[in-house]
RNA sequence: GGCGCAUUCGUCUAGGGGCCUAGGACGCCGCCCUCUCACGGCGGUAACACGGGUUCGAAUCCCGUAUGCGCUACCA
């Protein structure tokens, strides 16, 4: 784990922040700098603030704040202060500090860091293609810097529009970030930038480290898609004579295709992947392990486990790519590493959740339409059209007696509807299930065996019934593949199944009975 | 174009000059287990972007090149 120098502040010191900008739901890329945030502050018993960067009005909505929000508590992440959590740095949305920055734009144009441009974004976008066409870069060419005071007091007066620039001191601005050391830009190709606009906001640059000093952030852990904006934010760091925090900039996670994660690559939010099936408590500890070593014991762990050991200063600094079916693996293991207890109960939390009890056969004809029927009902759930449909006392209890049958057959929550959905309806064949019985060896013979056998079964449990159907083979001399696949396609209509006798035994005497009979029945 | 960041198996990564004929995990392939599907076990496939240096010796250090990404907005 490497560590680029620079001793931790006193623990207690500690202020970090998460300031998702709300333009949309929260995308696993920025769950995961909350997530990072969140740790590095317990860590260091230090402090975990919750920021909505919310300047651009056009883009935000209230509805992506109150989805941001959800999302946080669902993985755990609680916020010291933040939106419904008062702090004594407040207010925590962009939009209601507007005041502050006025003031510390103020500040920054007495003490001349600041200069007013009355430059038109018409006159500037015509140099600025001038400078590309010619195939050179581009930065303001400082032109309203030497203004006289006079001169600017004129055209203040005339009304004239302006913007503030900061006027950006010659030399280099060096920065330490804890994964690469230091980085440095030589200052003019910075440019003088823009930090108020003309209609008196402030932008980005300005208003995040203003927020920044404010709220005495410490350490800024963020995406490092910002290493190239650090500059200019020390830039004014430094004309402020504020102390300039440690950064951390994380490296971005990607889809498949290399691309920034974007719903192209399918669910890129955690309540979508919740509800595929996948449990947070994983994709919390993926998303952590992405630019880590891996850890196998880690699979399991739990957020104050990641608290505990996981070290945030470890990361690796190349992009990661997400990767779905690694997930699914882990979420497997970390389903098969949990009770039967548990598994049962979260299954019947999540068949709610998707509307599973409501209409078994809506979400789950068979195994292939499914998958089909049930990322549709996952889809209104999500929606808010279906409300959640609670099992009745029958479904509850056969979903829990399922749940050690199914228990190592399963990755995903979702996997239980495919593999034992059929408990839940009554027998029905599709057509190529009804072809497959049929072309199985003996199977008239066998099921009418094994329904005689079993109404006859003295006591109805596990050993008995498999004793009974081991012994069906050689009374009808037929192969036992032949047996078994005649009893698993008779009694679930599927040629997947969790095991033959302890299926048997939790369709119940009756039910297996019948079932095996309207089979025999299809077949004459 | 300029500036910045990045570059080890398909993917996540170990590796900070000799321990590397490059290790682990997912995936994939094969075998074993087996009533289906899985689980589990065993084995296999597969990578240091390229070119120059420095050094007795480089995946590891330096310089180029290439590629990807980001910034270069009165977006965040």
């Amino acid at each position: 784990m490497r560590y680029h120098g620079r001793p931790m502040p006193q623990d207690s010191h500690i202020r970090v922040r998460f300031a998702p900008s709300p333009t949309g739901y929260l995308h696993l890329g920025s769950a995961r700098t909350g997530l990072y945030n969140y740790i590095f502050a317990r860590q260091h018993g230090g402090t975990f603030i919750l920021r909505i960067e919310d300047t651009d009005l056009s883009r935000s909505t209230d509805e992506a704040i109150v989805q941001i929000v959800e999302s946080m508590k669902e993985m755990g992440l609680h916020w010291d202060e933040g939106p419904g959590v008062p702090g004594p740095h407040g207010p925590y949305r962009q939009t209601e500090r507007h005041e502050i920055y006025r003031d510390y734009a103020g500040r920054l144009l007495e003490a001349g860091h600041l200069y007013p441009c009355f430059c038109t974004a018409e006159e500037l976008e015509v140099e600025r293609a001038a400078a590309q066409a010619a195939g050179g870069g581009w930065v303001y060419s400082g032109r309203c810097r030497g203004l006289s005071a006079d001169e600017v007091r004129r055209r203040q007066a005339a009304g004239e529009p302006f913007t503030l620039r900061v006027r950006v001191p010659e030399g280099r601005t060096v920065f330490h970030d804890i994964l690469r050391g230091e980085v440095g830009f030589d200052n003019d190709t910075l440019g003088d930038f823009i930090v108020v606009r003309s209609d008196g906001s402030a932008t980005y640059n300005l208003a995040v480290v203003v927020d920044d000093v404010t709220m005495e952030i410490t350490h800024v852990i963020r995406g490092d898609d910002h290493i190239s904006n650090t500059p200019k934010q020390v830039v004014i760091y430094q004309a402020l004579g504020a102390a300039v925090p440690e950064f951390l900039h994380m490296p971005l996670l990607f889809g498949t295709d290399r691309k920034k994660l974007s719903k192209r690559h399918g669910a890129t939010k955690l309540e979508q992947l919740t509800a595929e099936g996948f449990l947070v408590e994983v994709v919390r500890n993926y998303l952590c392990f992405l630019s880590a070593e891996f850890d196998e014991t880690m699979i399991t762990w739990s957020l104050d486990d990641l608290v505990r050991h996981f070290d945030v200063t470890g990361l690796g600094t190349s992009p990661s790519i997400f990767d779905p079916e690694k997930l699914r693996w882990m979420n497997g293991r970390y389903l098969r590493a949990m009770t039967d207890e548990w598994l049962g109960s979260r299954l019947v939390e999540y068949l709610t959740r998707v509307g599973f009890y409501g209409d078994p056969a809506g979400v789950g004809e068979s195994a292939a339409r499914g998958a089909e029927a049930l990322a549709r009902a996952v889809e209104e759930a999500e929606a808010g059209r279906v409300p959640p449909v609670c099992p009745n006392e029958e479904q509850d209890a056969l979903t829990r007696t399922l749940a050690p049958l199914v228990h190592e057959k399963l990755d995903l929550l979702a996997d239980f509807v495919p593999m034992a959905g059929w408990f839940f309806r009554p027998l029905e064949f599709a057509p190529e299930a009804l072809e497959r019985l049929r072309g199985t060896a003996g199977a008239p013979e066998t099921l009418a065996a094994a329904a005689a056998g079993l109404r006859g079964l003295e006591h109805w449990d596990i050993p008995d019934i498999e004793t009974l159907v081991r012994e069906l083979p050689q009374a009808l001399t037929l192969k036992p593949k032949a047996v078994f696949a005649a009893l698993r396609l008779g009694m679930s209509g599927q040629s997947v199944t969790p095991g033959l006798f302890e299926s048997l035994w939790a369709l119940g005497r009756d039910n297996a009975v019948a079932r095996l009979e309207q089979a025999a029945g299809l077949l004459a």
